[in-house]
DNA sequence: GCATAAACTTAGCCATGGCTAATTTTTGGA
DNA sequence: TCCAAAAATTAGCCATGGCTAAGTTTATGC
């Protein structure tokens, strides 16, 4: 590939892009934090700190300290020694991040990647994909579950 | 949907998850560099930092850091006030981003994503897209070429 | 009910990657 | 040639998100 397909745009445009994936990269573990927080309370009743650190595979200072600011940031709440639970906030962002995850996870496994390789993907892609890609993912998952039907 | 469709897992394994998107992250800023790095020397004959930090939208100094630590890891050369220059680590890595970067921007314009978008998106997406899941984005990014000579 | 274990917090460390302000070096034009 | 503008560096600030070590609180089991 010689000749770019991606020419050198605009550095305004291009500068623009890289700002849009730094301010994504901001909410990716705010998102990774409610999403999970969630998933305990939905199956084990209640999110702990100690679960939070062990399914992020981090220390339980890191973790705290993480809690702390999206407390701080109105996505959690928790008194000292006790659970952690969701705001209105924190229970909107995780209702919306598991549905974008749940959509990038099934559209993987709707092009033919591997349960394995989807899992692991869709977390990281998650947080990058706009509404408009996530709007095609939708419509091909459905396709894709009708062709199925048909068979 | 009240229940889940990725239902919770074992822990070690999703801590794995996690901790292969951390890695993936710190790879991110480093892959972006040398992408842009190769390019303004592809199409302006060097890099010089200003033009970095303009592309990249952030301050010159805050580009000189992260120059300073590529440097530091092997990826670039440059002398004080001079531009800068990819080693052969450097140019590799930027080789093989420049094309994931293409792959996943081809595959979303092929699903039918707008060109907007899908310049956006697969910025954000292409470090976090395994080799499996690349070689799917490939072989439909084919099959949707070979539709379009067919009409 | 009390001792020990588990959970949590606090304190303090580090690297990354942003920033501004001030300085130094290089470059280019009159 | 030399002076001003542009480019780069240095110094020092901040937040995030990792870590370990040590201390505190809560929970558990005998």
């Amino acid at each position: 590939m010689s000749s770019p397909d991606r020419p050198l745009e605009n550095a305004d445009q291009q500068a623009q892009v890289f700002e849009r994936v730094r301010k994504a990269h901001q909410m990716e573990a705010t998102e990774d934090y409610v999403e999970l927080i969630d998933d305990l309370i939905r199956t084990q009743g209640e999110a702990r700190l100690v679960e939070v650190a062990e399914r992020l595979g981090i220390s339980q200072p890191s973790a705290g300290k993480t809690i702390s600011r999206l407390q701080r940031d109105g996505y959690v709440t928790s008194e000292p020694y006790r659970s952690i639970f969701l705001t209105d906030k924190g229970k909107q962002l995780a209702d919306s991040s598991r549905e974008r995850h749940d959509i990038v996870f099934k559209f993987l496994l709707a092009i033919g990647v591997s349960e394995d390789t989807a899992k692991l993907d869709s977390e990281g892609l998650e947080h990058h994909v706009s509404d408009e890609t996530l709007g095609v993912f939708k419509r091909l998952i459905k396709q894709h579950s009708e062709r199925q039907a048909k068979k």
